[in-house]
DNA sequence: CTCCTATCCTGCGAGC
DNA sequence: TGCTCGCAGGATAGGA
C-alpha cells in the first residue's frame, strides 16, 4: 500500500500533530504485527516528548527526547491523529498513544504487515539510497544494475537498490521512462538509467505533492484521501488505451513480475 | 551469490 | 443472496 509518497505524507501529518506532545500512556492492543511489538514501549515512552517525525525509506521515525520509535505501515497500516481521546476502539486498532494534552494517535492495520519497534543502529543497515537524495544518480543506478539478469522492475522495487519505490510507482516511472518492466536490469543502457532516475524522482515528487495515492486503505492522518491515483498512466489500467501512444490500439498490458501485477504498454515501453 | 516463489494476514470484488 | 477464488500498496525466508 504505502510507498514513499504515502509514507512521506503521513510523516508530515504526524510531525505537525505530534511534535511537542508528551506521551501519557501507550496501549498495545494487539502486539503481533509482522514482528512482535516490544512490550517496553508502554514503559519507556510515557513522559517522553516528541521532537520530530522523520522518514527513511518507507519507515517513519518518531524521535523523542529519549529513544526513537520506528513505524512501518506494511500494506494497510494507517495512523490517525485526533485532538481528543478516541471514544471507541475500531476493528484492527492495534496501538493507541495518549498524550498529556488529551490528544491521541491510533495505529490501525487490518493485515498486520506493519511494524512498530525501537530504532536501533541495525534498523536501516541494508537499505539503499533515498531516491530523492543526491546519492541516487544515473551512475549509481547503472552500477547497481550492472550484470544483473533480474527484471528491472523487480530491482527498482528492491529496497537494497533504491528505497521507497513500490509496485505503483515502479510501473509509473518505467512507463514515463519508456522502459519495459520485463527488461533484464543489466541490459539497461546508461541513457535509459538516466531517464529512469529522472522519472522515479518525478513520479515520487508529483505524488508527494498530491498527498499520495489512495486506492482503498491509504489515508492521510487527517483521514483525507490522496490525489495521485487520478494521475496513473498505467497502474491498474489493463486493457485501456495507452495514454502515451498515438495508436489507439496500443493498450495497457498486465504481466506478473516477481509475483506482482505489472502494468505497461508494450508499444512505447521497450 | 542471484533469482524467484510462497508466505504472512484480512477484506473485497468478480464470477458462479 | 451467498459462496469460493484470487488479488491487494510490502518484505522476507528458503529453495533452485
Amino acid at each position: 500500500m504505502p510507498e514513499l509518497p504515502e509514507v512521506e505524507t503521513v510523516r508530515k501529518g504526524l510531525h505537525t500533530a505530534l511534535v511537542g506532545r508528551v506521551f501519557k500512556s501507550i496501549h498495545l492492543l494487539r502486539p503481533d504485527l509482522r514482528t512482535a511489538m516490544p512490550n517496553d514501549l508502554s514503559e519507556k515512552l510515557p513522559g517522553r516528548r516528541v521532537v520530530a517525525v522523520e522518514r527513511r525509506a518507507k519507515y517513519l521515525v518518531i524521535r523523542t527526547d529519549g529513544p526513537a520509535v520506528v513505524s512501518h505501515l506494511g500494506m494497510t497500516g494507517r495512523w490517525t491523529t485526533s485532538p481528543s481521546v478516541p471514544s471507541a476502539r475500531a476493528t484492527h486498532d492495534h496501538v493507541v498513544w495518549l498524550f498529556a494534552d488529551g490528544s491521541s494517535a491510533v495505529f490501525n492495520d487490518p493485515r498486520r504487515f506493519g511494524i512498530l519497534e525501537w530504532l536501533t543502529e541495525h534498523t536501516f543497515a541494508a537499505l539503499g539510497p533515498e531516491p530523492l537524495g543526491a546519492d541516487f544518480t544515473a551512475e549509481y543506478l547503472t552500477q547497481a544494475l550492472r550484470g544483473r539478469s533480474a527484471k528491472v522492475k523487480a530491482l527498482i522495487m528492491d529496497q537494497r537498490v533504491v528505497v521507497g519505490v513500490g509496485n505503483i510507482y515502479a510501473a509509473e516511472a518505467l512507463h514515463r521512462a519508456r522502459i519495459s518492466p520485463r527488461r533484464a536490469a543489466g541490459r539497461i543502457s546508461r541513457a535509459e538509467a538516466t531517464r529512469l532516475v529522472e522519472t522515479i524522482r518525478q513520479v515520487l515528487g508529483e505524488a508527494i505533492e498530491q498527498g499520495g495515492s489512495s486506492i482503498s486503505d491509504y489515508r492521510q492522518v487527517s483521514g483525507d484521501r490522496g490525489g495521485f491515483q487520478d494521475r496513473f498512466l498505467v497502474y491498474d489500467r489493463e486493457g485501456q488505451p495507452c495514454p502515451s501512444c498515438p495508436d489507439p490500439k496500443a493498450t495497457i498490458k498486465n504481466v506478473v513480475i516477481a509475483g506482482r501485477s505489472s502494468f505497461y504498454c508494450a508499444k512505447c515501453q521497450r
